[in-house]
DNA sequence: TTGCATTGAATGCACACGCATGTACTGTCC
DNA sequence: GGACAGTACATGCGTGTGCATTCAATGCAA
C-alpha cells in the first residue's frame, strides 16, 4: 500500500529538503536582522539592490516596476505593496513612465541608497554564515 | 561611495539568488498544485510525510509535535495552527501525550494516509520539474 | 475615429505567518 | 510539601502574501 520512492525520487526529496533548510535559515535570519537593524525585509533589500544595480546599466537609480517584477519572487500585488512601503519610508520615488503612462518608474532616493549601503554588509554577513558553511541549520544571529 | 562586492561575496550572492529562484519555483508550484488538487499546502504535505516516515520508526503513525517541530521550518505557532487545520480536515488526530501531559501526540488517520499517498506522485513530479532541470525559473504547471 | 482585447499597476479580501503572551504541566531546589 | 524556572502547546494581534478584481492606458482593427 505504501510504495517507496525510487532512488531518483529519494535523491530529489533530499535535495529539496536541503534547499528548504538553507532557504529557511537564510531567509529567516535576513528578515529578522535586516528588520531589526534597518527596518528592511529581505525582499525590500532585494528591490533596493536591483535599483542600485540598475544604476550601473542606465546611470540613474531608476527601473520600471514591470522590469523589476521578474527578478523578485513575489506576486504583482505583493511587489506593488512592497514598493508602497519603500516609498512611504522615503527610500524610493514612484513616478509615471513617460513612454508608457501605465507604467511606474522607480527612483532610488539618496536615503534609499544610503540605507542599502548600510545594510549590505549585514546582508553579506548573514549569507556567509547561513550559506557559507555546509550544515544549514537554525536561525542564528551573526553578531552582537 | 559604492564599494563593490569581493569575488567571494559576489559568488555568495549568486548562490543565494539561485537558491531563491529554485525555492520560489518549487514552493510556489507545490503550494498551488497541491492546494488545487488535494487541499494541501506545501507544509501540510511535509507534515503528513513526516508522520508517514515516523511509521517506519515506531510502527504507528504517531509523533510528538515537539519532535516534528525541528523538521518543519515554521514557527511554533504556525505549526500549531497547521496541525489544527489538518485535524479539522480529518487527516490527523491530536491526543495528549501520556508520559508528558504538556505534549501532544499526532496520529495520522486513514484519510490522512490516503491523502498523502494520493498527493505524493504530484509532489514528486513538481520536484522533478522544478529541481531536476538546471534553469529553475517560473511557476509552471506540471501537467494537465 | 470608435471598439475591443491586452497590459501595468492598485486594491478588496481571505488567509498563513511570526511575535508576544497565556495556560498547563514538568522538574528542581528549598 | 511549596515556590519557581523551564518546557509544550494554544491564541490574540499585526502584518505580508496571493488571488481575483478593478481602473487606466496602450495597441490594433474595423
Amino acid at each position: 500500500m505504501a510504495e517507496l520512492d525510487s532512488p531518483a525520487e529519494a535523491g530529489l526529496v533530499a535535495q529539496w529538503r536541503e534547499l528548504l533548510a538553507r532557504h529557511a535559515a537564510a531567509a529567516c535570519t535576513l528578515d529578522r536582522e535586516l528588520g531589526d537593524r534597518f527596518g528592511l525585509g529581505m525582499s525590500e533589500f532585494e528591490v533596493l539592490e536591483r535599483l542600485v544595480e540598475g544604476c550601473a546599466a542606465n546611470g540613474a537609480h531608476a527601473l520600471r516596476v514591470s522590469d523589476l517584477a521578474p527578478t523578485v519572487h513575489l506576486s504583482q500585488s505583493a511587489l506593488s505593496r512592497l514598493i508602497a512601503r519603500l516609498e512611504k519610508a522615503g527610500l524610493v520615488t514612484r513616478a509615471m513612465c513617460e513612454s508608457d503612462r501605465r507604467g511606474i518608474v522607480l527612483t532610488l532616493t539618496d536615503a534609499g541608497r544610503e540605507r542599502y549601503e548600510q545594510a549590505r554588509p549585514l546582508h553579506r554577513e548573514v549569507l556567509e554564515l547561513t550559506l557559507g558553511g555546509e550544515p544549514a541549520k537554525g536561525c542564528e544571529v551573526p553578531s552582537g
